[in-house]
DNA sequence: TGTTGACTTAAAGTTAACTTTAAGTGATAT
DNA sequence: ATATCACTTAAAGTTAACTTTAAGTCAACA
């Protein structure tokens, strides 16, 4: 690793080019989910292509609904892993079953929203055609 | 209607029917998405089984991840349909491509977590039998 | 008769994940 | 010289969805 090239970015890229509020930022950084995070000599943040990477990471793990201390205890354990890996494993194991039953719900609930959708449909047209209003069973059947 | 063979529940009843907490019940009632619950000679709560199918209408809605107060908005349009058809329309219909949204992530992190679990099994695998470690490439591929 | 249990209320507390505020430093622009 | 801008901190505020607490009423049981 040559440190003369590395290349670095103020909060303020930060912010742009992961769409993360600075505030967020530092607040990770308090949690300890955004580790390592060098000062210039006037004390602001220098950011590394590592840490946008992590912040990547860190925003994947929000859309599989994970919570921020599951985040970081994952890196902890990523971090040593010889020593974790049974940790390690149990927390995506059980992260990704947890996700799975999550989905199902989800999926059967946008089944239900979609024939309320047809449902209301048809009421509409109904109300805008002056003809008797169908039932849910006329809908759905 | 036959006012004498209504059957009715306690509060307590309803939890165990239901799964709700007491204190969750009186919370959807003061939102005003519990309506109409009536009491009995001793200020107590009496449900019906109207309660009861609203109860399972909003954890529908909650495994939709639709918040309260959208839930409460939905059902204060059905209870005035012929005025609200749009509104009701917009709202199932903006639900649901959310839901719709939201369940597309989760896939796609859901697919993360399991190569995640593929790659740390592999790292178990080689710690056990002392062998190399996998890349990442080597498991995901 | 007393105490236990189920209910009531209003208000305060909890948790997650931020966001906002207030006060301050330092570099740049007019 | 001054004002503006980007950053800093610690602490307080916000929102959703509850939950807990404290204080009280009422009926049933030993």
């Amino acid at each position: 690793m040559d440190i003369a090239t590395v290349k670095t970015y103020s909060i303020k890229e930060v912010t742009k080019l992961t769409g993360t509020a600075a505030s967020t930022l530092r607040y990770y950084e308090d949690l300890g989910l955004l580790e390592n995070v060098e000062r210039d000599h006037n004390d602001n943040r220098i950011y590394t292509d590592e840490h946008l990477a992590r912040i990547d990471g860190i925003k994947c793990f929000k859309d599989g609904a994970m919570p921020l201390d599951k985040i970081k205890e994952f890196y902890a354990y990523e971090a040593d892993l010889e020593n974790h890996i049974d940790d390690i494993l149990h927390l995506v194991t059980s992260q990704t079953e947890e996700l799975s039953e999550t989905i199902a719900k989800m999926l059967k609930q946008k089944e239900h929203m979609q024939q309320k959708v047809r449902f209301y449909s048809a009421i509409k047209s109904a109300i805008d055609n002056n003809t008797p209003w169908p039932t849910w069973d006329d809908c759905i059947k």
